[in-house]
RNA sequence: UCCUCGAUAGCUCAACGGUAGAGCAUCCGGCUGUUAACCGGAGGGUUGCUGGUUCGAAUCCAGCUCGGGGAGCCA
């Protein structure tokens, strides 16, 4: 006899009523008395449990009636109407067989626990509710994105992992050598010899893959990348981790307007496409981890996104009726306490921030008229807070010279950025998306840690 | 990295200088429709680690580790 799955018992019940089926899935919890006895069961495929009945006419009744938590079995029997009012069916076993015990230690309970503890048994928590809830999302997100992006002939570049351009500017990096630490090859110098390394040079994991993406969409007009994100970076927030996934689209002929539309259209389709394909799911989210959730994405995806100028943000904030603790001046970065004032009590919704001093911003982003503010752009979500960065990207190869060179950069390292604009340069424009910072926004988490399935963050890498 | 708060049973917490406790979980028993099942009983602790103060430390002090909140860096 084939595998049910409870994804299908619940979205297909009639086509299963009253018929025999078998399922196979964990126990979440047994309730027994005597004679007979009742097993929350989740296959994996459903948010939902499925009830398993079971009485004494089972063969290993008394067997069955002590499984503990977290026990692999393998259900035959007929699905019925359910008297009980918590479920519309359930499976009235006529065999259960045990594919893999539990034992009393298992740590899970069906009560609730604190997710700092859960943290700790990462390689557990995926068998809670919460945590089926938001990597079931976060699978179903990252096919949304994909969609989204080939839907409107976007190319998907996989860009390297391994980066030899050392000076991306976007933080720290981790440093990936072969080199003996014990015996390391120096130079005349005394300085570490990285021609002995693997690569013969010094390599480091990718902070971002904006700069080798800006060659494919060259190429192919518009791209966009997905992958995993590395910053050596000591920080310790609720949303920053050493490793993290992000998407990069990068499109021709665009420009900062044009990015702006494309990031606005794209998380309304994500939060529509969530909704829509998740909705138990995010039903749990709203009820049991932010019940302000579906208010929250609604008007998002009802209201159109706010675009102010950073001149015009500093106005606003100058004008505030507001304590803040810090200053607010015209050349300095936006706090974070400016940023969530804009976004949750200025607009209470997600709102593009342009413009900003060039001085404050990435050497490749476009130099606007005035000479002193450059053509990015940084989405300001109200709970989250900075969730996209974006730019129009320099395209003039004298002004990006010009520009490597205040900085102090080396032109040299560059030769092939620095090409594509030589050979056919046009405007182009793109932003970099936190995937993980998204999943936070649909899902109401507040920690980054319970977002990534084996979160990597300072002095922490178990699992 | 900085500021701040915290770490006690498997989990969530209490005890705040004088013999370490509860609820849940676990184990045993009971129960013919449960659903955070219910009822009765039992076991369970080097109080995060290292050192110090004290007749006596879970409690006071210092350092370290990890975690929460805030900040910086950013996505």
């Amino acid at each position: 006899m084939e595998i049910t799955t409870v994804r299908e018992l619940y979205r297909q019940t009639e086509k299963f009523l009253n018929k025999k089926i078998r399922v196979n899935g964990w126990v979440r919890t047994v309730r027994s008395s005597k004679s007979f006895g009742f097993i929350e069961l989740n296959d994996g495929s459903f948010f939902s449990n499925l009830q398993v009945v079971f009485d004494e006419n089972l063969a290993n009744f008394k067997e069955i009636s002590k499984l503990v938590t977290g026990s692999a079995i393998k259900v035959e029997g007929e699905l019925v109407e359910s008297p009980g009012v918590k479920q519309p069916f359930e499976l009235k076993a006529g065999n259960i067989e045990i594919e893999g015990a539990s034992t009393p230690d298992y740590p899970l309970q069906k009560k609730r626990h604190s997710f700092e503890f859960l943290r700790t048994i990462a390689h557990l928590r995926p068998r809670t509710n919460t945590f089926s809830a938001v990597f079931r999302v976060r699978s179903i997100t990252a096919y949304a994105v994909h969609k989204f992006f080939q839907d409107r002939g976007f190319v998907y570049v996989h860009t390297p992992v391994i980066t030899g351009s050392d000076a991306e500017g976007a933080g720290e990096m981790f440093r990936v050598t072969t080199l003996d630490f014990d015996q390391l090859p120096r130079d005349e110098a005394g300085k570490v010899d990285f021609s002995k390394d693997f690569f013969g040079r010094e390599t480091n994991l990718t902070v971002s893959g904006q700069l080798e993406v800006e060659t494919y969409c060259m190429a192919f007009n518009k791209v966009y990348t997905f992958g995993p994100t590395f910053r050596a970076e000591n920080s310790n927030t609720p949303r920053h981790a050493a490793e993290f996934w992000m998407i990069e689209p990068e499109m021709a002929f665009a420009d900062l307007q044009n990015n702006m539309d494309l990031a606005e259209e794209m998380m309304k389709y994500l939060i529509m496409y969530v909704m829509e394909n998740a909705p138990e799911e995010m039903n749990f989210f709203n009820n049991f981890i932010d019940k302000t959730l579906f208010d929250r994405l609604e008007n998002v995806v009802k209201s159109e996104f706010g675009r102010i100028t950073y001149t015009e943000a500093i106005e606003i904030l100058q004008k505030a009726n507001e304590k803040f603790e810090y200053p607010v001046a015209w050349g300095h970065d936006l706090q974070t306490e400016h940023e969530r004032y804009l976004t949750e009590k200025v607009f209470n919704k997600p709102v593009f921030v342009t413009d900003y001093p060039k001085e404050i911003k990435a050497f490749y982003m476009r130099l606007n008229d005035d000479r002193r503010t450059v053509a990015a752009m940084d989405l300001l979500a109200p709970g989250v807070g900075e969730i996209i960065g974006g730019s129009q990207r320099e395209e003039r190869l004298d002004r990006l010279e010009k520009r490597m060179e205040e900085l102090g950069l080396n032109k040299d390292d560059y030769w092939w950025y620095l090409d594509i604009r030589k050979y056919g340069g046009t405007r182009h424009a793109g932003f970099g998306l936190g995937f993980e910072r998204l999943i936070m926004y649909l899902t109401g988490m507040t920690n980054i840690r319970d977002v990534i399935s084996f979160p990597r963050t300072p002095g922490n890498a178990e699992f």
